[in-house]
DNA sequence: AAGTGGTCTAGACCACATA
DNA sequence: ATGTGGTCTAGACCACTTC
């Protein structure tokens, strides 16, 4: 973090921001850890205190970590509810999110399909990691999903406690922060695979979810293509005017 | 903007990120319009250089400015596609927006419905302006929306050249911000009155979009309830860490 | 050359939580 | 009383655009 390095014209906030995000990937700073003061911080990297400030804002905003004025900083827990909410959509009519049952139906490495490989940007004959699961509703089940992950970036291959964690616990035992995703939303026909699990007519017009997460990174970590049967459910877009 | 105006508990750069909202609203700072420099304006409230960054930080996240180096800040047009384009979720397979055109069928003032008033959270009587619209892509119909605005908040009444900019017009005739807003998507049956327009039969699997877009204050200013019959079209929806 | 925003410093003081 | 994060100051220098 000397001077000299602004050479490589990238400004010492956004090193050191870099720096501490590695200190999270690699678990030197593991959830729940409280992060050093702003003023230990200050005197290791030798930054003033406003430098300091500026990296912590954005691993704040990011949900990286947690500050608490007179408590100290705290790095969050990637399986927490604050952090798996945003990418968990479904509410419940009173607004709650919905109760989390889910089974794995199937769970196979396999080479990537043709779809796989261009919405994960892998290369040819790349392998993935293929996850089929269903969830339920006060027992009906409301969504079939496809997830598929690319098995160099992410091979931990050994079973997760709780499915509804997994790209959170499977991402964190690699060492890879997740970042932002895209998911599109659209009718289709229930396709057949889709049909006996949701208990719906195959060709029935069903709500269709696929899309891509990265990691902080920018590399695609996970493909979803699920179809969902929403009732007493629905999908919650937040539009904020900050992206 | 003095040093006694602390007592109201409010920090300097939000008291200023209030002030600086309000000539936005008031159309004092008129979209395109360059704002005094960063120097300019801590000499003029009388604030230190960082305060002043501090409170233009949050009005360039919010899309209100944009700042240039080198070249000075200015007021961001709400009707604008950068603007704009964070409201309009539908994208065409190729990912760009899809085309604009837009049919108004009816727009009245009446007394607002149960559900209008829960959702605009306006008073037993309040009126509502009641726009319904459809929408179509390459001249199919897709999307048959109605639109509630609170009349006693935004009672613009005449014509909008363009009616895809309908509220962020009328918004900015009104002197209110456009804020953040949430949507929610469901399947549900296609209603009698949206069946004709998107040609579809009523009872049809559809899908449904209800929602409320908030001012910048979080007060409601739109509630849209809208029938879709995707083809050849997504809903786009941005999963952020930064909320 | 002048003016803009972007980065960075080195402090001060306040609000808050904890012991 | 101590230590934390939150706010604020008053500068400096750099990167960039424009004239």
């Amino acid at each position: 973090m000397e001077h000299t390095s602004r050479l490589v014209h990238s400004p010492l906030f956004e090193q050191l921001r870099h720096s501490l995000l590695e200190k999270i990937a690699s678990g030197e700073w593991a959830p729940g850890m409280q992060v050093p003061s702003e003023s230990e911080l200050s005197r290791e990297y030798r930054l003033s205190p406003g430098t300091v400030r500026k990296a912590l804002d954005f691993l704040e905003d990011a949900k990286f970590i947690l500050r608490q004025q007179g408590r100290g900083t705290f790095i969050m827990d990637p399986e927490g509810r604050e952090t798996i909410r945003r990418f968990e959509r479904f509410r419940s009519e009173d607004g709650a999110l919905v109760g989390q049952t889910l089974e794995v139906l199937s769970h196979v490495e396999d080479e990537a399909t043709d779809a796989e490989r261009a919405n994960l940007q892998i290369a040819d004959g790349s392998c993935v990691r293929r996850i089929v699961r269903l969830r339920r509703f006060k027992g009906a089940p409301f969504l079939y999903e496809h997830i598929a992950l690319p098995a160099a970036m992410l091979p931990t291959a050994r079973d997760v406690d709780n499915p509804e964690f997994w790209i959170a616990t499977t991402a964190r035992n690699c060492g890879v922060l997740l970042g932002d995703a895209e998911e599109r939303l659209s009718l289709a026909a229930c396709p057949e695979a889709a049909a006996a699990p949701l208990q719906c007519e195959k060709g029935e017009t069903v709500m269709r979810i696929r899309g891509v997460m990265q990691s902080i990174d920018g590399v695609p970590v996970r493909w979803r293509d699920a179809y969902c049967v929403t009732q007493d459910i629905y999908y919650s877009v937040p539009l904020a005017r900050r992206v």
